[in-house]
DNA sequence: GAGATCACG
DNA sequence: ACGTACGTGATCTCC
């Protein structure tokens, strides 16, 4: 051999240092994949840095090895592998498999024994040796050919022990690393070595008389406890050597001949990322070959569109330059069937009678990516879009809530649709991102058409097979033209009310600040906690009640404990709300106002949250101040769009509490609900055990405080910190609810039990969220996961109540040809703007939509109101 | 880009 | 013993 760099990996101890670095990732199967994950990031970085000719990975062999039998409790209660990581290993090897590395393991040997006599016949070859461990036993190994490699925090951050890193670290050679072993023991290999010895003292005895032989041969010189410590363990410590000490004749059958590297096969490599869903693997490192996968395309590129071209059902895909669809520019259009690939510039395209007229027309059917963005940016030129009938991003999000990604390539990846390269790819990222030529950039934007061709049959089935191709057809799909409707007329917002209020907030922004400034004797950046923490903990004494994972926390609930301690405590709180009001919403929300129609035109999110509710974004308007009144006034700027209109705000009473009722089938809460009552009220009956007279209001807000925490999946400590009470007093009140409402604790169980057979949990209209940790051994994912299945039902119910109402609504006030809008939705209550005339009709209609959206065991109940601004619709 | 904070349901 | 309420988005600081 010449030269060569032999790299040695120790498998189980690198996949057990990836498994408790990483966070319990799972793929969309639920299989959990932290440990491969990490270890493959950590091989990656290995293999780019060290290029090695020749490679191993050994693993340990099972529970009995030759070191048993010198020591019965050798590795002793040690926790055994946890099921999480267990299940990784085939995947690991698999993986390994196909990187072509070979793998060794052999019976009552460790891996370390293996690495130990393959690194000295490399040695003696004269061949460079790399180890690689998570284990620091490994560096008794290391010599001036042999370095060794121990993984430090996370997984790919490594610390190289040479011989003088060893001396300049410890001050003892590589062979006494043994030594050292043997006088401290190692706990993690239940080695006792001498009880009372550590690192320091073992040490120190080690520069003095060099082993543990060393040590025994002048014991007389010592003396005191140190000396009685070791006289009275000699056996051991010198058993413990042996043990830490690793075999260098393991009788192996290999040798270095067989672990010439060639590198890996790449196919079957990205074959198992693709499984184990490692996305940013895929996207960083696989550019090359995942172009090489691509099938060729043969498309047409017109300059105008004629009937010929068009069909009865067509893939029909705008391309836009980024996600905000209400603004960004259109790069071209592909039309796609079984027989036809066309390319088109958007301008050519327009200019196209029959295409505009095709695109309008709901009996030729169309395939999209993203049929709410199409329809938003086609509508800005005045262009329709109607016969949608499969709409990818939405199929994607009914089948699992939890695929996340917007970009085609990655979606149609994780339906087994290959052909499809990532925006990324084709534009580049960051300050690089470019619009490509004309070739490439039809060809990429055919391709995406091609995949949402192709991938409805297999969505369709997906969908059919889940029993949810209702939820997608009926619901999801007919409001997805709703919201793009929605977004595209937009809602006034009076400029001038904002910068007037804006005003106010400046002043007196600057006072308080002054009067901050004044109370802490100096000036400092107050929106920093870090320098706030300093003031108030520091400078001015103040108790620190809690601790962020950086420093003290300073949030409002943690200085309104501190109110009466000083004086700049609730100048602070002043100064926190006000600047978020300037900020967040005078700033930001004049920063989104149109200047074309002085309307804001929010995004809806629809396949985003993991519940099934919609999500606002660029500006998010569902989540305007309402709770105080400083805020609330921000309201006083959203108008009607035309002069002398009115808005109209409908919503939900306790719609998340009525829709528990009614799944739970407790007969108390139907009851109470059926009768109409108040539910805060009835709860702190039956919570304190008195009559409706007797209830405080101090009890009627415990009440409330419990209802929310038995709709978030209870826990006495969650809702302790909720009403500062102690934990069991929170135990207790939750006690007395369960006892109250004894189907509501039925339910609680049942859906828990039924999440662990199933691994998903789903709401009235089938939708689905899976919940792989919730047979996690891990007692704080598996407790979020358990809380999820109790919340998502409610969450996620009441979310397909309104959107189911949205449908209908939209329907009757076409149906009654009306002029009235539906303007936004706020979770549990839509906004609509109206000429006067119309109140009286809404009056009547909104609420009956509403509250017959989807029939419960008890009825729905909606609350309304109406005047010239939002801020009067209370 | 992450973490802290705070606005909403 | 463990360390939490469920679901979001925007802004600010600081690395």
């Amino acid at each position: 051999m010449g030269k060569n760099k032999v790299l040695l990996l120790d498998g189980n101890s690198l996949a057990y240092r990836a498994f408790f670095a990483l966070p319990l990732l799972t793929n969309e199967h639920g299989i959990h994949t932290n440990s491969v994950y990490g270890f493959t990031m950590m091989l990656q970085k290995i293999l780019d840095e060290e290029q090695p000719t020749h490679m191993l990975v050994a693993f340990d062999a099972g529970k009995t090895t030759f070191r048993h039998t010198t020591f019965g409790e050798y590795k002793g209660g040690r926790q055994k592998t946890p099921p999480e990581l267990s299940e990784q290993f085939p995947y690991l090897r698999k993986l390994l498999t196909a990187y072509q590395i070979p793998q060794y393991e052999l019976s009552m040997f460790e891996a370390d024994d293996i690495i130990g006599t393959l690194s000295k016949q490399a040695e003696a070859q004269g061949q460079e040796v790399i180890i690689v461990s998570g284990d620091k036993d490994l560096t008794q190994l290391s010599s001036d050919t042999t370095t060794v490699y121990i993984t430090r925090k996370g997984i790919t951050d490594m610390e190289k022990y040479t011989p003088a890193h060893i001396q300049e670290k410890y001050g003892i050679t590589p062979n006494q690393i043994i030594d050292m072993k043997g006088l401290m023991g190692d706990s993690s290999d239940n080695i006792p070595g001498v009880p009372g010895v550590g690192e320091k003292t073992a040490l120190k005895l080690l520069v003095e008389h060099h082993s543990v032989d060393g040590v025994y041969e002048a014991i007389d010189q010592l003396k005191g406890k140190l000396k009685e410590k070791l006289e009275a363990n000699e056996e051991q410590a010198k058993m413990s050597k042996v043990l830490a000490t690793i075999e260098t004749e393991a009788p192996i059958t290999i040798g270095l001949d067989d672990l010439s590297y060639q590198g890996p096969d790449m196919d079957q490599v990205i074959k198992i990322w693709q499984e184990l869903a490692f996305k940013s693997l895929l996207e960083k490192t696989t550019y090359a070959q995942v172009e090489e996968a691509k099938s060729e395309i043969t498309f047409t590129q017109l300059t105008e569109i004629t009937e010929e071209h068009l069909s009865d059902e067509m893939a029909v895909h705008l391309e836009l330059y980024d996600e905000q669809y209400h603004t960004a520019d259109m790069l071209g259009i592909a039309l796609v069937d079984d027989k036809h690939a066309y390319f088109i510039k958007v301008e050519d395209a327009f200019a196209s009678e029959s295409f505009r007229t095709w695109l309008a027309d709901d009996s030729k059917k169309k395939r999209l990516v993203d049929s709410k963005a199409s329809l938003a940016a086609f509508h800005r030129n005045d262009v329709l879009l109607d016969g949608v009938e499969f709409d990818f991003v939405l199929a994607a999000y009914i089948v699992n809530p939890a695929i996340t990604s917007d970009d085609v390539a990655v979606l149609s990846r994780e339906f087994g649709y290959g052909d499809v390269f990532t925006n990324e790819q084709v534009y580049g990222k960051g300050a690089k991102k470019s619009v490509p030529s004309d070739a490439e950039l039809g060809e990429h934007i055919v391709r995406k058409a091609m995949a949402v061709w192709n991938l409805r049959t297999i969505m369709d089935n997906k969908l059919k097979d889940n029993e949810q191709y209702e939820l997608y057809q009926d619901l999801e799909l007919p409001l997805a033209t709703i919201l793009g409707k929605m977004e595209s007329d937009g809602v006034k917002v009076d400029r001038q009310t904002l910068v007037d209020i804006g005003e106010d907030l400046a002043g007196k922004l600057t006072e308080i600040e002054q009067t901050i400034y004044h109370a802490a004797g100096e000036t400092f950046n107050i929106n920093s906690p870090k320098q706030l923490g300093v003031i108030l903990f520091e400078k001015l004494g103040l108790p620190a009640l809690k601790k962020t994972k950086t420093g003290y926390s300073t949030a409002a609930d943690v200085l309104e404990k501190l109110e009466g301690k000083h004086e700049v405590i609730s100048h602070i709180l002043l100064f926190r709300q006000l600047g978020k009001l300037q900020s967040t919403y005078i700033e930001g929300l004049l920063k989104e106002i149109h200047t074309d129609d002085g309307k804001i035109h929010t995004r809806y999110q629809q396949a985003l949250t993991q519940t099934g509710r919609l999500s606002s974004t660029n500006p998010n308007l569902q989540n305007i101040p309402v709770r105080l009144e400083e805020g609330r006034k921000i309201r006083k700027a959203f108008v009607p769009s035309q002069p002398g209109w009115i808005l109209f705000a409908a919503d939900y009473s306790q719609i998340e509490l009525r829709v528990l009722a009614h799944m739970s089938d407790d007969e108390e809460l139907i009851d109470a609900f059926r009768n109409d009552l108040d539910i805060h009220t009835k709860t702190a009956m039956d919570v304190f055990h008195v009559e409706a007279e007797a209830v405080t209001s101090d009890m009627r807000r415990a009440a409330k405080a419990v209802n929310f925490g038995i709709v978030y999946g209870i826990s006495d400590y969650g809702l302790s910190q909720n009403l500062s009470i102690t934990r069991k007093e929170a135990a207790e009140f939750i006690d007395r609810y369960l006892k109250s409402f004894p189907g509501v604790k039925q339910y609680m169980d049942d859906i828990v039990h039924d999440a662990k057979q199933k691994g998903f949990v789903t709401t009235i209209l089938n939708r689905r969220r899976y919940l792989p940790d919730i047979t996690s051994s891990n007692f704080n994912l598996r407790g979020f996961a358990e809380r999820t299945a109790m919340n998502t039902p409610i969450q996620g119910s009441a979310a397909d109540i309104i959107k189911k109402a949205m449908i209908d609504m939209a329907a009757r006030l076409e149906k009654d040809n009306l002029q009235a809008k539906m303007l936004l939705q706020v979770h549990d209550e839509l906004i609509f703007e109206a000429p006067p005339e119309e109140i009286a009709i809404l009056e009547k209609i909104v609420p009956e939509v509403m509250e017959h959206a989807i029939e419960l065991k008890v009825p729905l109940k909606v609350d309304y109101a109406y005047g010239p601004t939002w801020y009067d619709t209370k």
